[in-house]
DNA sequence: GTCTTAGATGCGACTCATTTGCAACTGGAA
DNA sequence: TTCCAGTTGCAAATGAGTCGCATCTAAGAC
């Protein structure tokens, strides 16, 4: 099961444009890191990140950028396992939803795309009688590579 | 598919015991509070059920007993969607692993256990040769009463 | 029982992640 | 152009969790 591709570049821009939300110097240099980056980023990372593109950026602008994306559906918000400290990964939400392993021993993350995921949402929207808007199935353990050693 | 039922009590006290790990009042206080609670408690909400079985427990006390629970494997820790804020809840570990719905409306925490999702955790372990220690599904949404209205 | 000490505790100060209030700035509609 | 609601940077505040250290205590050895 392979990984999921990155969409199109400029999607996030496109949906702020498409719902009439102010784009602004800060949030083009914030987006595009998010559109363009393949790594499961913190704030400060985006922060850096978004720095590089327009020096302005401060740290409350991401902040709030972080959370205008939640509230838009557009990221989700990752722990992975908190392998680093107590603050949250974020990554672009994609068509096809995915699950996140991180390895305890030396910190690889993985993904993984699974119809049993998919299948498992539709249970418990079925079973439960509840509307799925965001999911999130994190998983802590030992890779392949670390299997074995402890 | 029903909930599952709380593990005979005394269940974490005895698991210290058999490793010989020591035990104080305040741990005492603190897993009485985790082996008889039914809801998925904070730090916070944790330290003040503890105080109340014994005065002296302290903050750092219960934040160090967590850390030393969750690297036993006794209990799980939870975002919950941080429906309240940014901080975490934990609950003890129960043989059959469950998932969590968080109502984004209405705040109530669902639990929900599912073979399909013993099913995806084989499929990871297998295909992806992934040993599977913490797992955590958490699904924010709408539950069924909230459904309708927005 | 008493001694002994590795390990646990309370306390206060600290770090780190995230939020907020506010005055100044700006996107984009008219 | 003008205009102003929405956005920003900054600095200060909050909140969760951690840590150093002097003191205390559980529990094994005698
Ligand atoms: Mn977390
Ligand atoms: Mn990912
Ligand atoms: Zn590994
Ligand atoms: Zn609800």
């Amino acid at each position: 099961m392979p990984l999921p591709q990155t969409e199109m570049p400029g999607r996030l821009q496109a949906h702020f444009a498409d719902r009439g939300i102010r784009m602004t110097q800060q949030r083009r240099a914030i987006l595009r890191v998010m559109e363009t980056t393949t790594k499961h980023l913190d704030a400060a990372q985006l922060l850096r990140k978004a720095q590089r593109l327009d020096a302005s950026v401060d740290r409350s602008t991401v902040y709030r950028t972080l959370k205008l994306l939640k509230r838009h559906g557009l990221i989700d918000e990752l722990d992975l396992m908190h392998i680093h400290g107590e603050g949250h990964y974020y990554e672009r939400k994609l068509n096809r939803d995915h699950i996140h392993m991180a390895c305890l021993r030396c910190g690889k993350i993985m993904e993984f795309v699974s119809d049993i995921f998919e299948k498992l949402k539709g249970q418990v929207e079925k079973d439960c009688r509840f509307r799925i808007v965001v999911s999130r199935l994190e998983i802590g353990g030992y890779c392949a590579a670390c299997r074995g050693a402890e």
